[in-house]
DNA sequence: CCTAGTGTATCGGCACACCAATACACTTGC
DNA sequence: GCAAGTGTATTGGTGTGCCGATACACTAGG
């Protein structure tokens, strides 16, 4: 599950260790309830500092999606499919919001960030 | 029309500098040949070293909005309206194609980002 | 020419993100 | 209880982006 992880790329390791997990609950792989590897066990399998797993594991708490519990483990957490959508919608449209003023930063308007979308996914059923 | 320079900003002096100038132009405030002040005129206007703002205009310069030339000064480049025009696409581009990756990133797909753009925009004519 | 004004280049300090190392505190299972 | 395994906290090293300082090279205008 965490096969591959790329030390010289510009995307910090503890990012890829979170995104992975990420995917992984985003995907069903993972569920309410399972056991992610510890910290220790990923930093020597991964060939890593544990604190670098472990700021993984932070911001994934941060953001919901984990549980660290002292002594026991980390967990990812149980949560109810409506609120996993809803958790998809705001980060959906905190990344939408966010290039949005980005986009008018560089003197662009909403109508060319829209034809632009319209333009990266042409597959529109 | 740099007047509102923010040195606490986490967005990086030069940055703000090279912004101002891309809306400037986007807007048509500045047409092509158009001086823009000199490296230590704008430097000393702003409190800021010269460095910084070379290094915005250096940017500009890379992205074809300016032309430096030494001993004489920092103009706009002469585009024409179509080409002018290719390049507000391409930028668009490159920022959905970047969002786009971020999405995956964390697990959401295109429809996720399609409806939250239809939600954060939603005049739409 | 040559001076004033322009961009160019190089160095150095500062802050911060990233990550390794190490010692500490807690929970579980026997 | 207590040992093994877990997360927690602190420290420090390394690299890099940002920006200030200073000296250099070129171009225009008189």
């Amino acid at each position: 599950m965490f096969s591959r992880i790329d030390s010289r790329s510009p995307v910090p390791i503890y990012a890829q260790i979170a995104d992975r997990v990420r995917v992984a609950v985003a995907a069903g792989e993972l569920r309410g309830g399972d056991a992610l590897p510890s910290v220790r066990a990923l930093a020597t399998s991964l060939r890593v500092n544990p604190a670098t797993v472990v700021q993984a594991y932070r911001d994934l708490e941060r953001d919901g999606i984990v549980e660290m519990r002292q002594g026991a483990g980390t967990f990812v957490s149980a949560m109810g499919a409506e609120t996993r959508s809803r958790e998809r919608t705001a980060a959906a449209s905190r990344l939408v919001r966010q290039m949005l003023a980005e986009a008018t930063r560089l003197g662009l308007t909403p109508a060319d960030v829209r034809s632009a979308l319209d333009r990266e996914l042409p597959e529109e059923k």
